[in-house]
DNA sequence: ATAATTTACGAAATCGATTTCGTGTTGATA
DNA sequence: TATCAACACGAAATCGATTTCGTAAATTAT
């Protein structure tokens, strides 16, 4: 077993000194050609790469861009990762993934583990916890300390940082709007408990699109499920809860789920009910996952375009740290050349499928 | 903005010396109490933690681990994630994530990325086409260098290092066996190309399962899918090649696949041709998805526990990071103390859902 | 031939920690 | 009172790189 050489040894192989070797293999022109070209084969015949550690230390930069995340085994959450991925690559960064399983706690103890001079700056999306007490000190502190963030999808005005976020006003707005199009009367939503802001405002779209119809918001098609308990472990719940809604309105004709696994479900209670798709009911989900794709039938739904929301997340990031490193300390700290937080909005698309007509 | 306090600012404000800072947050006798006592107080109010960064560089290790995987959006591959960075943060460590998009070429860049100090070690699923090109040299590389490897799910005899595999043999047995129980006459399987080994185990499972009961294997009744191309933005292709399949095979009454795609999407055409499911056609998948639990009918299918996978792979990593510290370099050396490459194989399980009778 | 520049390199500081070793002070012992 | 150990702390090396600065030797200019 063969450690990897360092500059140390190079020099003493080569009697020269350090300092020698490392301009030698920089190509700095302070260093002799005849000594360069020396230190330049032996350096590759014994495949010489700088230690990354101590280039962090020294560059004080690490460039490693932290993610965290409430949940990884998610279709959604995991193409984001792959959009930081892909861009953090091609721009030189490499990605650490933390999992907050959206417990606050998790998310408090991964951020301080990171931040210790492991990573550069953050992309994250907020646990539902930390949503829930609306606790945000360590996002605020995590910036204090220079260390900017980037918040996807679950954000919050209350921090102070940029943000990309998926319309999901408009995006609901959209699906419903579809619906009423294809001639659906009673719209039911499917949604979940408030505090989620994303769900917030998925319904908010979902009431926007009645009412400029000049329809009445019918309370009683109104579906909220309890997502605190994990729903994947409570299908049978969901599919009760589900029926039951479905025998008290059966001039249910068309459904707005806020999430691809509610409009499934939806559609497979509905037609052991002996309903139909789309004929009898159609359906509209949110999120392009697995699901949407390859149910029977496959579910028209709006895409929220994970992978373009974690490419310019990444972006956003690293444009922000790479401008950090041209500022001089002085600009830096009174804040005149930084340029302001960027709320990004990605649109979202209706992918139509067969669920609708 | 406050950059993180260190040991040299608290030794200035203190008047103390950088040593005596260190060893008095270590609570090292060699300090008094009265001194220990106020660099203490000093360092919790001003939040003090060590830079990892430079502990890396001093203890010559990190405390992260590399993880190299095919594609993140995929079920199974992000449960094994999850079951790494479970046991990794349980243990102290992080996790840095690469994804070789199933290239050889990227999957190398991947590699030497990280293997310049970033990690301690790495856990690994072999991408594609470095399979199909049987080219390992990287790992053994890497290996050499001193950086242990775990390779899991797909894996390969020729390098030396430990492995976590399902038994994907037997877990084809198992389906089959159980398809036969019940009743199934003429068992399709729905499989890959060769070249990934977990394929080719799946495939070997279908025939001895069948064979064992004396029933010779029809070769008309397996079908072998090109996954050479995506196949999630091939569907129709996939569907159109299941449906002249049933058709040319009226006699299938029984269905095993080698991923629940195919299974799913088996089940669809199968519906469409008027087939119902599990009466005329009972079906079995392998990998226990979301699609498995909320396709309808829900699917039958061969578990692979994954996140065990990931906590075993992960435990196995990190138990030799830690024995080779406390070896002397002599004992590792002529790999006295060492202990054998193990290849540990989770056991699969079959999840009965709707698909079967 | 002397002064002024280049040229080509090395020494040392630095990043932020830990750890070994050395040393001045105090108190106990002979 | 001389000796010695214990105590409390600091200086310096180290991890592996980069970079600034200093300086002999070689070259050019005067």
């Amino acid at each position: 077993m063969k450690r990897k050489i360092t500059l140390k040894q190079i020099a003493k192989e080569l009697g020269v000194s350090v300092s020698t070797v490392s301009k030698a293999l920089s190509n700095s022109k302070e260093i002799s050609e005849d000594t360069t070209q020396k230190i330049q084969a032996f350096a590759k015949l014994y495949n010489y790469k700088p230690n990354n550690i101590a280039l962090s230390l020294k560059n004080r930069k690490t460039k490693t861009i932290g993610i965290l995340i409430p949940e990884i085994v998610h279709h959604f959450f995991s193409t984001v990762i792959r959009g930081i991925e892909r861009v953090a690559n091609r721009r030189g960064y490499n990605v650490i993934v933390g999992l907050s399983n959206e417990s606050f706690t998790k998310e408090i103890i991964n951020m301080e583990m990171l931040a210790n001079g492991s990573i550069d700056g953050f992309v994250l999306s907020i646990s539902k916890e930390t949503l829930l007490k609306q606790d945000y000190h360590h996002f605020n502190a995590t910036i204090n300390q220079g260390i900017p963030i980037v918040m996807f999808d679950r954000v919050v005005n209350e921090v102070d940082c940029d943000k990309v976020i998926v319309d999901d006003f408009n995006g609901a707005v959209k699906a419903v709007k579809k619906l009423i199009e294809n001639q659906c009367k009673n719209i039911a939503l499917i949604t979940t408990m408030d505090y989620v802001s994303v769900g917030r405002l998925r319904t908010q779209g979902y009431l926007e699109a009645i009412q400029n119809e000049g329809i009445i918001a019918d309370s009683n098609l109104i579906l909220k499920i309890d997502d605190s308990l994990d729903v994947e472990n409570h299908l049978d719940i969901l599919e009760t809860e589900l029926a039951h809604f479905f025998k008290s309105n059966p001039n249910i004709d068309g459904v707005f789920a806020v999430n691809e696994l509610y409009a499934v479900t939806a559609m497979k209670v509905a037609k052991k009910l002996g309903l139909n798709i789309p004929e009898d009911i159609q359906v509209i989900g949110f999120t392009d996952g697995v699901l949407s794709k390859h149910a029977t039938p496959s579910l028209t739904t709006v895409s929220q375009h994970g992978q373009k929301i974690g490419e310019q997340s990444a972006n956003l990031l690293i444009d922000r740290l790479e401008a950090e490193d041209t500022q001089t300390e002085q600009y830096f700290t009174n804040n005149e050349r930084k340029r302001d937080f960027i709320k990004m909005v990605i649109e979202t698309e209706i992918i139509e499928r067969e669920s609708t007509k």
